[in-house]
RNA sequence: GCGGACGUGGCGGAAUUGGUAGACGCAAGGGACUUAAAAUCCCUCGGGCAUUGCCCGUGCGGGUUCGAUCCCCGCCGUCCGCACCA
């Protein structure tokens, strides 16, 4: 454009706007303020409209936001603004993790209290969440450690006591040597804590459990509701709870070769067809019948002391020998009576599964045949291939586990596998010894109950008072909460509740005898499994949930969309679904067993990891900020700001202190802005998959930022007062329909949580409607282009205000828009626009494509044919000989076979 | 070992789930503006041959189909979960 020509007024104000950058510095907190002045994002539970509750998981108040923080949040609000934004009453609320182990750590360490610890930290927190510009209802903030919270996480627990849920047991549990507690199961990863990650020990104690296990049906038949889960992680589940069906079996031992008062041994099998298969039974070291045994047989217990050792880890089972123990006891077959089998003590039964005791089978499973062929046992195959010569069908080195037809197995010969199983099953149900069958069908879980005690200090503390005469003895409701005291001491290992001189010392509720409270407090992921339901009501004094609001007719849960990491796909995500069960089972929900409808887990953010030094003990990891990248012929090279020396680029990894691959959230709001930090962690790739955070992704974030700013800058003076239309024809009619299609293709991609597509179609949009706006800007754009401008202009800002909320309160500002872009309602599309009356279709020969052919959307298919026919390039290729085929997808493909 | 996911340009990734492979962004190259830089704008950008246009190309090898990134069979590789579970 040559500039000499514009008149001088246009010349100054294109210059003017052009200059005028955005300042997300000054912008940012102006918006933030104005929001929360308007209490715009504080929900009223009486509010008519329907409801939707968005809520990702909450933080544990470590100290700092991390990046991974500002993905998490920024989907939950592009979600949370974008349903407001169609007409929901929505409930987007936020809170604190706030019981554990760091807090006492940092007791220890730095001679603070728990408690003013976790609380410093959630202010620091908060403020800086609150720089991320979300869309939260503040007045439902909740923090776990707070009395107010924790005093109906006590009645919960006596109520789930009431009901059968809570037990108190001695069991073989996972002792972490490091934080000095009890883990659960699902705490346990590879042998070792979750947190501290040292190996963790079996110890006997007794503890309090939540019987998880008594809904383990439901919890497995409920995975099957969860259509908006990943099924990734309902598949873990499932295979967590791991239900099986198999037969409890018993064989009567052979007389004279049993211990005293023993008669019967029990196995649990899921293939009681391989019956006449079976040559041995396994015992695990620490089943009774091994205990008495080994009393009149110091082999036997030395054996039993040697493999009680065995180590839990993934290197150490796999190396693992297998190693058995004939214990010279014997049992008798169930369908032969002068058949008789030994028994072995075996290092690889565990007591914990089924009844610590199996029947092996050698033809028919891996380890049974390792074991068979250590210690000279038959192999007798029983099920071969289908069509196999039962005569010639060997197993030696190889089990065969597939399925087939039943062989040396009597009365069940020629049967599958299947029939077998019921016809063994069918006839031990109507043997009976003693007065029990011989053998009942059982469904078997892998699933353990739930260890909730925790020899810690900073959590919910366990409302039970332990009395000599009593017993264990709830807490009465009127004197909860049990709150934690705060004057307790750190210098010595162990629980500090145990060592407080005065607080475990009570009375008996129910004697008045002295007593002493339980010293224990509840596993953290207790706390968490039900605050989305206290976000509800926060404010109830009484009780733990308003059944009003709650769930059910005009309530809040389940949860419509759950945002958080994949790390939770078992522990928080089971728990919290039994949690619900169990509220509900005790009068604290209505109806709801699933809190979560919609689960999306989100993907981490990751970064280039940077090192000088070389490779090995001798490098250093050093900071992104502390170095830059140039790019030599095409090669990136990284060196040291302070010095200039080279620095070594290492791959992609997951955030990490001790690689140093970080970056501070601050750094990039100060530098660019909460929006371009958003828009960008949204942008790059699918939110379910790791985002790799570079310095120049976020440049290119940033001025997508800026250029949006520009587009509404450069046209706000010509644009004034034009009341925004859709066109009819022309450049006008071309705007319009990019816009109206945009709105509608955004909407579908942020309802299916692919905001990097949505994002791609905004700059789709802007690139569309650019020379339009340019023309606008320039003063040459006639009335109806004005009004398409002004319309596509205004619905690109509504879009954009989920995922950059700043910009586009401040881009709604200069263009004179009413009240808040975060109150405007989604854009709404003509179809008509969103259709095209004339499509262009690929025109391929025998499959490849050779032209397009344009063409109006309702010719019928001869039309189509007849015109594609007519094409120069078909024609040609046709040599004037009629085509064989011709294939027409209506407004997607015509293919002439020739 | 069992279960699952994935594999597309230099990079992140699109592709209406059988119908134009590479949208959009990043990086790179060229140009305009500028005293210069930044910012911005315009053009090129999977590979090969080539004047138009043609050939090859979605990890590899086969198959089904008018047509395959998508479905089937067999490999290779990467990642995740569980793991002595009877």
């Amino acid at each position: 454009m040559n500039t000499a020509q514009l008149p001088i007024t246009l010349l100054v104000e294109s210059s003017f706007m052009a200059t005028e950058r955005y300042n997300p510095r000054a912008s940012e907190p102006k918006w933030q303020k104005a929001w929360a002045d308007a209490k715009l994002f504080e929900t009223r539970n009486d509010d008519p409209r329907p409801k939707y509750y968005v809520l990702e998981m909450f933080p544990y108040p470590s100290g700092r936001i991390h990046i991974g923080h500002v993905r998490n949040y920024a989907m939950g609000d592009v979600v949370a603004r974008y349903m407001r934004a169609k007409g929901f009453n929505v409930l987007h609320p936020m809170g604190w993790d706030a019981f554990g182990l760091p807090a006492e750590n940092a007791a220890r360490d730095n001679k603070v209290n728990p408690r003013d610890w976790t609380y410093e930290n959630i202010a620091t927190m908060k403020g800086q969440l609150k720089t991320l510009g979300l869309s939260l209802d503040w007045s439902r903030e909740i923090a776990t450690c707070d009395p107010s919270y924790y005093k109906h996480q006590q009645k919960m627990f006596l109520d789930f006591w009431k009901a059968g849920l809570v037990e108190r047991k001695s069991a073989k549990v996972n002792w972490d040597p490091v934080d000095m507690t009890v883990l659960a199961n699902e705490q346990v990863i590879d042998g070792k804590g979750w947190r501290s990650g040292a190996p963790v020990e079996l110890r006997d104690l007794t503890q309090w459990f939540f019987k998880i296990t008594s809904m383990s049906q439901e919890l497995l038949d409920g995975l099957a509701t969860l259509d908006r889960w990943p099924e990734k992680v309902r598949l873990m589940q499932e295979n967590w709870i791991g239900r099986s069906e198999g037969l409890l079996l018993r064989w009567k031992l052979a007389q004279g070769t049993a211990p005293a008062g023993e008669t019967e041994l029990k196995v649990y099998t899921t293939r009681p067809d391989t019956i006449f298969g079976a040559s041995f039974m396994a015992i695990a070291p620490e089943h009774p019948l091994a205990k008495k045994a080994a009393e009149t047989n110091p082999k036997l217990a030395a054996f039993i002391e040697e493999v009680r050792h065995r180590g839990t880890s993934a290197a150490e089972l796999e190396t693992a020998e297998k190693k058995g123990f004939d214990t010279g006891i014997r049992v008798v077959h169930p369908f032969d009576e002068s058949w008789t089998l030994p028994v072995y003590v075996a290092n690889f039964v565990l007591m914990e599964y089924g009844t610590g005791a199996i029947f092996g089978c050698p033809s028919g499973d891996q380890r049974d045949l390792d074991f068979a062929n250590k210690y000279g046992l038959p192999v007798i195959p029983v099920v071969m291939p289908e069509g196999a010569d039962p005569k010639t069908f060997q197993i030696t080195e190889e089990a065969y586990v597939d399925d087939g037809v039943m062989i040396n197995s009597r009365f069940l010969d020629g049967m599958t596998p299947a029939q077998a199983f019921d016809d063994v099953a069918t006839r031990l149900s109507g043997i009976s010894i003693g007065n029990r069958p011989q053998g009942e069908r059982k469904v078997q879980f892998r699933l353990r109950d739930w260890l909730i005690s925790r020899q810690r200090y900073w959590g919910c503390p366990i409302p039970v008072i332990h009395c000599d005469a009593c017993g264990a003895v709830p807490v009465k409701d009127a004197d909860l909460p049990v709150v934690l005291p705060s004057d307790v001491t750190f210098d010595k290992p162990g629980n500090p509740l145990d060592h407080h001189p005065t607080w475990k010392h009570v009375t008996c509720p129910n004697c008045g005898k002295d007593a002493r409270r339980d010293t224990d407090t509840m596993d953290t992921f207790v706390d968490s499994s039900w605050y989305f339901a206290r976000f509800t009501d926060p404010w109830d004094k009484t009780e733990p949930t308003d059944l009003t609001v709650v769930d059910g007719k005009n309530g809040w849960l389940p949860v419509r969309q759950y945002i958080g990491g994949i790390e939770h796909a078992i522990l928080h995500l089971l728990y919290s679904r039994f949690f619900a069960r169990a509220m509900k089972a005790t009068g604290h929900l209505n109806v709801v067993e699933e809190p979560f409808e919609g689960l999306f887990t989100q993907g981490m953010v990751v970064h280039e990891t940077y090192r000088i030094g070389g490779p090995g003990p001798n490098g250093t990891w050093v900071m992104p900020i502390e170095i830059k990248i140039d790019t030599v012929d095409g090669e990136r090279k990284a060196s040291l700001i302070a010095d200039g020396s080279p620095v070594d680029i290492g791959p992609v990894e997951k955030m990490s202190k001790s690689k140093k691959n970080v970056v501070d959230p601050n750094d990039i709001l100060a530098s660019y802005g909460v929006d371009t930090a958003r828009f960008f962690v949204l942008s790059d790739s699918p939110p379910e998959r790791d985002v790799v955070w570079t310095e120049a992704g976020v440049e290119g974030a940033h001025r997508f930022v800026q250029r949006i700013w520009r587009l509404v800058g450069e046209t706000a003076a010509n644009l004034a007062g034009v009341a925004p239309a859709q066109a009819k024809d022309g450049d006008a009619l071309a705007v319009s329909r990019a816009a109206h299609k945009t709105a509608k293709l955004v909407a579908e991609d942020i309802e299916k949580i692919a905001f990097n597509k949505g994002i791609a179609r905004l700059y789709e949009l802007a690139n569309a409607i650019q020379p339009s706006l340019n023309a606008v800007a320039a003063g040459t754009a006639d009335a109806e282009l004005k009004a398409a401008c002004r319309q596509a202009l205004e619905y690109l800002v509504i879009m954009v205000a989920p995922m950059m909320p700043h910009l586009a309160e401040e881009c709604w500002q200069v263009m004179g828009g009413k009240d808040f872009a975060a109150s405007q309602p989604w854009p709404r599309f003509d179809p008509a626009l969103v259709i095209d009356s004339e499509v262009t279709i690929p025109v391929q020969i025998n499959g490849k494509k050779r032209g397009d052919l344009t063409i109006s959307r309702d010719a019928d298919q001869a039309a189509v044919e007849k015109a594609a026919l007519a094409l120069d390039f078909v024609e040609k290729a046709l040599e004037g000989k009629p085509p064989r085929k011709v294939i027409i997808v209506p407004q997607r493909i015509i293919n002439v076979v020739i």
